[in-house]
Parts: C-alpha cells; sequence; structure tokens
RNA sequence: GGCCCCGUCGUCUAGUGGUCUAGGACAUCUGGUUUUCAUCCAGAAGAUCGCGGGUUCGAACCCCGCCGGGGUCACCA
C-alpha cells in the first residue's frame, strides 16, 4: 500500500513548499491507489499560531490538492496532531532509555550555551560533549524521579559511518563524528522533530517520505532511530528547494512564499500548481501546460530532480495567461467573482504586509460593478480581457473606468491635433451616440464603421479618430476594445464623459 | 568553518557514451496582423554543457581534483 505525507508546522502562514510537497504527495498516492496523508506537527508550544491549521486547509482546498487522512478528513491512523499523541512519543523515548539507546540529560542551557561557545571559538562545529551520556542509568532515574529537569537524547553509535538512501540522491555516507546526540525529548515533555516523524510515519505505515532538503542533514539521526526500534525504513525523497530569482530561500518580503500572496494576486491555482510542477520536475514528452489529472498519470517520485530551481514569476504569470484565454467567458466570471469575494472578504496570510493596486473599496466596487451587469454584458467583459491580462489584478488599470472617476488630461486627448479639431470631432460623434435608440452591440459597431469611413474623409488616420473617443471616456491611452467598453460602460456614461 | 547536496542558454528544463554543428518553453529582439493595449503568427539572437585533469576510438553524459552556489550545524520544524 502507498501511503505518502505531508506534515506541516502550524507557525504562521501556509507556505509554497508546502502545496509544492503535497502535489507530488498526492500525485504519487493517487497514480498507485495509495492514500495522502496531513498530519500536522505542533511539537513545538513555542511557534505555535492560531489560525495556522486552517490556513493549511483552505490553501489546500484552493489547489484542490485534498487528504486523503488528515485531522479534519480523518482516518484509520490517528490522531493526526503530533500534541494528541504526546502518550505515544513518551512511551517509546522510555523504551529507548531501556535498551540504552537514549539517556537522559540534566543540562541547563547555560551549560549547553558554555559548550558550544566553546566549540566555536576553537573553530569546531558546535556540539553536545556527551557530558550526561555515561552516567549510571540508577542514579538518573532517581533524579528524574525527583523530578529535576531534564531532557532525553539518542545515542549516536561511534566509529560507524551512517549510510543513508535518497531515492533521487542514491547513497549519502555521514561520519558518525559529525553527528549530535540529538534531543528527542524536550524538558517540556514534547518530543522534538527527529523523534515524532520517525514514529509516525512508521505508526501511520507511510510508504513515502517526501520532505524539503533542509532535511538531509539529519537524515542520519532518523535512520538511526530507525535501526533502534527495528523498523523497515520508508523509502526517502528530498525535494528541490524553490528558490527566489538570487538562489536563496524564497523572500518573505517580497510575497510568494506565501499561497495566499498567488491566490490574492489573481492566479488561478490550476495555473499555480501545473507551474510548480514543472519545477524540478518535467513532462515525459516535453509538454508545458497539462492538468493535474494528467500529471497524475505520469508522474513518478524518482523522476525529481536535485536541482534546486529558481522561481520565474515572470513564467508563471505566463502559464496564469494561457489559463485564463483558455476559460470560458462564463467561467472566467465566475472566477473573477470568486477572487473578488474572496479579497474583499479575508485578511492576507502572509509574512509581511500585502502590496497591491488595489484597495479594500476598489474590490468592492469592481463586484457591485459586475453584479449591475446584465449576463450579456458581463460575459462580454470577460471576452474583452481574458487575453488582455496574466492575473486577476491586472484588471484594474485597464478597468478602472468603469468604477472610478478620472482626471482627463487634456494632452493626452489632443496629441497632434488642434483643441478646436478634437472638440468638433467629438461633438460629432457625441450626437451619433445619442441618436442611437437601442443600447445594442450591432449599433455601437455601425458607428464603428462609420468612424472608419469618416476618418477617410477628414483625410485622419484612423487610429486617430479614435485616440480622442478612448481618452476621454477611458481617460487612459490604453483600454479593452473601444465600443465594447462603450456598451458596457452605457449611453448615460458614456455621453457623461464624451467631453473636452 | 565542518559536513551534506547541487552545477546544460538570463530563467525552467530535454539529454543517461556516438543521432548534440546541444532540443523545447519563458523572457529578449525583429517583422506581420491590429483604432489603443493585448492576443495571435513568422523569424532572430542567446549555452566554449562551472573549470582542469583523466578513462575511451569517441564524454554534457563515467572517474578524480578544484571552483562556485545552496542547505545544515537548537530543548525549531
Amino acid at each position: 500500500m502507498i501511503r505518502t505525507r505531508n506534515a506541516p508546522s502550524p507557525t504562521g502562514y501556509l507556505h509554497l513548499g508546502t502545496i509544492y510537497q503535497s502535489l507530488f504527495d498526492k500525485a504519487f498516492a493517487l497514480k498507485n491507489n495509495g492514500k495522502f496523508i496531513l498530519r500536522i506537527e505542533d511539537t513545538d508550544q513555542k511557534r505555535y499560531t492560531p489560525g495556522a491549521v486552517e490556513a493549511i486547509y483552505s490553501g489546500l482546498d484552493w489547489v484542490g490538492v485534498i487528504p486523503d487522512e488528515s485531522p479534519k478528513h480523518g482516518g484509520d491512523y490517528g490522531p493526526y496532531v503530533q500534541s494528541e499523541r504526546l502518550d505515544i512519543y513518551k512511551k517509546y523515548a522510555q523504551e529507548l532509555v531501556a535498551s540504552g539507546n537514549a539517556y537522559y540529560c540534566f543540562c541547563p542551557t547555560e551549560r549547553l550555551l558554555e559548550v558550544r561557545k566553546k566549540d566555536q571559538k576553537e573553530g569546531r562545529s558546535p556540539m553536545y560533549d556527551k557530558h550526561c551520556r555515561n552516567f549510571p542509568i540508577d542514579e538518573s532515574k532517581k533524579r528524574v524521579e525527583n523530578g529535576e529537569a531534564h531532557v532525553i537524547r539518542m545515542k549516536i553509535p561511534e566509529n560507524e559511518k551512517i549510510v543513508v538512501n535518497d531515492l533521487v540522491r542514491g547513497d549519502i555516507e555521514f561520519d558518525p563524528s559529525v553527528i549530535d546526540d540529538q534531543v528527542i525529548m524536550k524538558s517540556d515533555g514534547y518530543p522534538t522533530y527527529h523523534l515524532a516523524v520517525v514514529i509516525d510515519d512508521h505508526l501511520m505505515e507511510i510508504s513515502h517520505v517526501l520532505r524539503g532538503p533542509e532535511w538531509l542533514t539529519s537524515f542520519p539521526k532518523h535512520k538511526i532511530l530507525y535501526d533502534y526500534f527495528k523498523w523497515k525504513m520508508p523509502i526517502f525523497i528530498h525535494t528541490p528547494l524553490i528558490t527566489d530569482m538570487k538562489g536563496a530561500k524564497l523572500s518573505k518580503r517580497k510575497g510568494h512564499a506565501s499561497v495566499d500572496w498567488f491566490r490574492r494576486k489573481g492566479f488561478l491555482p490550476e495555473a499555480v500548481l501545473n507551474f510548480i510542477t514543472l519545477l524540478g520536475w518535467s513532462h515525459p514528452e516535453g509538454k508545458e501546460i497539462f492538468s493535474f489529472d494528467e500529471f497524475v498519470k505520469v508522474f513518478d517520485f524518482k523522476d525529481l530532480s536535485a536541482v534546486s530551481p529558481k522561481f520565474d514569476l515572470v513564467k508563471l504569470e505566463w502559464m496564469n495567461g494561457q489559463y485564463l484565454q483558455k476559460l470560458s467567458n462564463v467561467d472566467f466570471v465566475k472566477k473573477l467573482t470568486e477572487w473578488l469575494n474572496y479579497c474583499s472578504t479575508t485578511k492576507y496570510q502572509g509574512a509581511t504586509e500585502y502590496e497591491s493596486n488595489w484597495s479594500m473599496d476598489d474590490y468592492k466596487l469592481m463586484l457591485n460593478f459586475l453584479n449591475s451587469l446584465n449576463d450579456e454584458k458581463r460575459l462580454l467583459f470577460a471576452e474583452i480581457n481574458n487575453q488582455r491580462i496574466k492575473k486577476f489584478e491586472d484588471l484594474l488599470p485597464l478597468n478602472s473606468f468603469f468604477i472610478s472617476d478620472f482626471v482627463l488630461d487634456e494632452n493626452l486627448l489632443i496629441e497632434n491635433k488642434s483643441k478646436e479639431e478634437i472638440s468638433e470631432h467629438l461633438d460629432w460623434v457625441k450626437g451619433e451616440i445619442e441618436k442611437i435608440e437601442d443600447w445594442e452591440l450591432p449599433n455601437l459597431k455601425k458607428l464603428e464603421e462609420t468612424l472608419v469611413k469618416r476618418a477617410g474623409e477628414m483625410n485622419w488616420k484612423v487610429g486617430e479618430v479614435f485616440h480622442p473617443i478612448r481618452v476621454s471616456i477611458v481617460g487612459s491611452t490604453v483600454s479593452p476594445p473601444l465600443f465594447e467598453s462603450i456598451y458596457i460602460l452605457g449611453k448615460e456614461k458614456t455621453l457623461k464623459f464624451l467631453n473636452l
């Protein structure tokens, strides 16, 4: 039975890396008729953030990577929250102490700090000096019973090379002298990651462990623990580390470490998923755009690369644009409305403030505007915008005239003509628009054709005829198709703006 | 600094000893379509396969050294 898992800790917003790993986990499980498990690793009470668990569910929901087992979805291997499994860890830790593979350590923090400082001063890697390692067990037990503060450390076997295996990297060898006698039980009775993962992955019968490359260095500790327990190890795969364009960890400042950042920018979850799928993996046929279902069919853990890819936002934008274009107008409107709703009713979840050219009012204004339109106009709005934007957030500069006023720049309007010429021209257009009784698109398109002819008669370039109309109505030289926009805007408003 | 991982166009990558004068995609540039902006179409430029040694008739692909980048050295995960 294939069982994969992802085990985020609830320490804040949902990190991109979490959905990156979950997507591979889910795909591999789906392909092999297995299960994808979500476990919450909340053994660090100090870093626990309320709401973080909800953020994990909501982000996973958004991209459609749904766990088969989790605290929320249930399952036969629970509890799926580590803080509810304390008794289990305690039992196994004591087993380790009893078998002589772990020991009580009473060193106070100050001493640990001193040892560390000395190591650094003398140019060594800071490591615990095993001060308590060989205390007689009876004596240690007595001290514990007397309530003395203590932790439990695992013993790293001396003089024995530790070899671990990673599916994509092969065997990796570690010298035991560089491995610390790791604390596995903290003084507060919580286990550390190292003990908890090993126990949980075993008890939950995880067959493949996919995790970030930052775990590579502590991998031997986990292997030793598996050996101590005489448990069969799952297959391990360490993913590539997604970096920013400079090659460093994804920047919290720029925001794109947070899944919610992408959601708020107006990226489609399918596009985000598709894009990160291509980081450290490539389609056997070289395809770039494909559905998650198709991905599931061809994906295998062993095809993952070990290289750390840089996250190219520009390419994501291109891909999102491709997805946006392929949407039907109905779906475009639906997803846009959902997005506006989301942005106007939720708070950003990320490490920093969210920066946007949209104000909270803009979201609401745009939503109201869309709702005020009839179906035909709403669909037309989608039609004229869907190939002009890369993400929903790009909609505002192009369409702000629909929802807010602007200050007209006369120079922009007149350009190389005279004020009189432009004014006369605009008056003529205004007159023609006033004449339109049935405010239907074909009638406006007719006017458009007339305008093209009129350009010839006036000896103006075609563009010169449309330019002033666009500027006076839109307030900018750039807009979606003019007459479609005018149609959506309505006769009244159009007439109001058509002035010099 | 020790240890570990990684190293093909600016970026994501294909490539597993001869078919590589290294392929694709994004970005860039040029041209075309076009009433703006886009889209779309056509084309161009861009990689001495990190460097140096081997092995081999032959290496981007195998071996060694170096260099560079990243990760990690907690009672955080």
